[in-house]
DNA sequence: TGTACATCAGTGAACGCGCGTTCACTGATGTAC
DNA sequence: TGTACATCAGTGAACGCGCGTTCACTGATGTAC
């Protein structure tokens, strides 16, 4: 078996990077096939040597967010690393940053979401969903945690879809901090802690 | 000028409904202006007399949700038309209810927002978001209520979009519901009403 | 160690279909006389 | 009232391009001997 499957596996991870990249920035039928591939340096012919086709790189793609091996872009994007806050206040911290509204590249699967995606899209949509309610739901206090924490996910998603939908950059920032205040107040964070405006 | 005004005005106004009702069970890329045209009872050719292209139909047509000459779907949709509610609150229920979230024909089309939007669509979801959250505001107690008008619209979105995007129903209910209890409190009216798993 | 072979990742031309858009034409209807 | 005319909404064939997918081929590399 020529080409170890080392080789291969790489070359696929290429891809799949590749493709998270720019399905981010554009959604699902904003980029091709032919772009995707040469983003990896290849041409699109070899792209069926490793999936069936768009949807399921698309799907791919979004569980490739959850990826434990690169750095872990929420807690990259916070600007003051040494604080004591819980790993779930940092990652909400992170969602709202104006870091995560900007950058297309890297952003949060959720936020490409659109109607009429298929089956395995839904899936890959439902594994991001449940990892997120599950960290965020680890880092509430007690009473309805896991309800707050589905809320919790539906405030971050909701405020920053609309923010990057809307073409009034105020509005979009009043979308931006009026869900990251309420996300903390959701969380019950929101006690003498640094106040969101200032991330 | 035969033809007069007024039945190019319907036939406008015919178009725009069916656009409304098609991009909002399959969203943009999901629907072809032939399809609009013949759900409209005409063919795909004189669709540029009334249209520049499918971004400017899919702008107004998003636009067209806010036309008051339809019955309202937000009180439509409300079972117990007698109560006292506000009409901020029976907007809430009815956006969180299992009618809209079956509906994929008459539903909110900040639900069919989606990356790499136009310019020009980005300007009709501002128009709608900000009539949402001015009718929001008008209904909320004093302190910060822009800012939890905001953040309460965005928990009617996130919530829904999340709904609706992840392939396991219950946890689809999870979402919705646990999205609507949290925007009642959000907005102040969770005391002593009718519990959300009811509607 | 060296050579022949088999495998299959990757190439790039080609296919084919869907769909947005254009255009020459039709025919319904309001207006002028 | 009736007739000729002008306008333009609507028709349907055609265009053209983008893009997902296929396929015959190439060539790099691991394995057998």
């Amino acid at each position: 078996m020529p080409y170890s499957k080392r080789h291969k596996q790489e070359t696929r991870e290429r891809i799949l990077e590749s493709a998270r990249r720019l399905f981010n920035g554009r959604g699902y039928s904003g980029v091709t096939i032919d772009e995707i591939m040469n983003d990896a340096r290849m041409t699109h012919g070899g792209f069926y040597r490793h999936f069936s086709g768009k949807d399921e790189l698309y799907a791919e793609a979004v569980r490739h967010f959850l990826c434990k091996k690169r750095p872990d872009p929420w807690q990259a994007r916070q600007a003051t690393p040494g604080t004591d806050r819980p790993r779930a206040r940092r990652m909400v911290d992170a969602y709202f940053s104006r870091d995560h509204f900007d950058d297309r590249e890297c952003c949060c699967p959720l936020l490409g979401m659109a109607p009429g995606s298929s089956r395995s899209v839904k899936a890959a949509y439902r594994e991001v969903a449940e990892t997120a309610v599950r960290v965020f739901e680890a880092n509430l206090s007690k009473p309805n945690a896991r309800e707050r924490s589905l809320a919790l996910l539906a405030l971050c998603v909701g405020g920053m879809v609309l923010a990057r939908s809307v073409d009034d950059p105020q509005l979009a920032e009043d979308f931006r901090l009026a869900a990251h205040k309420q996300a903390l107040r959701t969380a019950g964070w929101s006690q003498g802690a640094k106040a969101p405006e200032a991330v």
